[in-house]
DNA sequence: ATGCATATTTAAGCTTACTTAAATCATAAA
DNA sequence: TTTATGATTTAAGTAAGCTTAAATATGCAT
């Protein structure tokens, strides 16, 4: 029985695994086709494939769910991504873009003892540089964590930077030119509803961040 | 035009390569085959399409030769193969035949700019942990040496361990249960050409090397 | 409840990288 | 020079991962 799981394979399950946690909702094929720039006669062909692998529960025309074994092989995926992420910011000073982009191709070149050795070098890290939770060697994520989007959070509040979450360049490059680091201080001023928008400060600096911005943008209430 | 190649060009180019270089002789697509661990049929049949490519000469029957793009993708490869193997020595200490194994697979999920920044970190090495020569960015290779295989080395001079060129995990094992270092001093006592042995001592052990063995170690004169 | 726009699946076909089995070539021994 | 043995190539087929184009189901607006 072959048992190695193909690039393609690994970011397919984690694909739908991403979407499964922040939407929570939509995970079709189509949403997934759209997210690895391959047509949907190919995204429903590998829910398919990969369903007579049991890695996904799929039935025609409804939501792809991960199976168990899936929902294992998705972390594991994730895993070497953010420890890799943490070991190229860390002993090679990488920025965040750039650490995504080189720990999504060598998330799949990774033995599970390479995978060990990082770990202990880094001293057996919690969370990568965007404030991601690492995945520990039998698939626990710290989830304890009380963190809201920027477009959930309340007004006038002082809030802590914990997360960003995000994969685009623009968005990073935004981001640290705008004092926007984990543990930089954020009030939210003000809801734009109807437009999408939400109005912070950080420092002495106010911005205006649209709806994808306001939600990659993850925040704790301050402790002190 | 599709530019980018796959593991499996890169492995049959990078077998290619070695085998001229090392043997010189017999680079037939059979060769290829046994050293990749896949049929004639499948060696040909990607001799051929490589050929296409530009990357090798191919004629039915005859010696594959590497084109110029051929040899230049080929060390390529090597310096992403040797300059990971280095970086996983010094950094994260593994040993000889787990650096190995591991640079087997990430010297093809190495970008260009990871590869850089890989080398500066490393200060611009110009031997891996086997003192195999790396080639740098222009693709020039350190090949000034006067190293010799310890089957060719003459009988009663002390000689310089240079380069231990295996890929083989007993090997190592055996080289580095016998003193067998990087560095360690050695004298070949005497040659069996008939039966293909070749006595030799270090420090205070005596070793009868078959020829397999005897052409991985490879020696120079000693200086002082 | 019906119809239509949109999403999803099916069908057919392509490339890469393999396999096994059969045919063919090369060359060394007789 | 002939022959046979082993190496090499050809032929046919498979699986993964894609594509485009056509068919079909879904679900929302009317
Ligand atoms: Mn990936
Ligand atoms: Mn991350
Ligand atoms: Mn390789
Ligand atoms: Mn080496």
């Amino acid at each position: 029985m072959e048992n190695s799981t193909s690039i393609a394979t690994e970011n397919f399950i984690k694909a739908v695994f991403k979407h499964e946690q922040t939407e929570g909702a939509d995970t079709k094929s189509g949403t997934i086709a759209r997210e690895l720039g391959i047509t949907h006669a190919a995204a429903t062909d590998m829910a398919r494939k990969l369903a007579s692998k049991n890695l996904v529960d799929y039935q025609k025309y409804k939501e792809l769910k991960l199976t168990d074994s899936g929902r294992e092989l998705a972390v594991h995926v994730l895993r070497r991504h953010r420890l890799w992420e943490t070991f190229l910011n860390r002993v090679l000073g990488l920025d965040m873009h750039q650490v995504h982009t080189e720990a999504e191709v060598l998330e799949h070149a990774t033995s599970d003892f390479l995978l060990d050795q990082i770990d202990a070098y880094l001293g057996y890290p919690k969370f990568d540089p965007h404030g991601d939770p690492i995945p520990d060697k039998n698939g626990m994520v710290d989830d304890s964590l009380a963190q809201i989007t920027v477009s959930n959070a309340e007004v006038n509040i002082a809030y802590q930077v914990c997360r960003l979450s995000g994969s685009d360049e623009e968005f990073f490059d935004f981001c640290s030119s705008n004092q926007l680091v984990l543990g930089s201080t954020i009030i939210i001023r003000k809801h734009y509803p109807k437009n999408k928008m939400t109005e912070v400060e950080i420092g002495d600096v106010k911005l205006l961040l649209n709806s994808d911005f306001a939600d990659a943008i993850l925040v704790e209430a301050k402790l002190n």
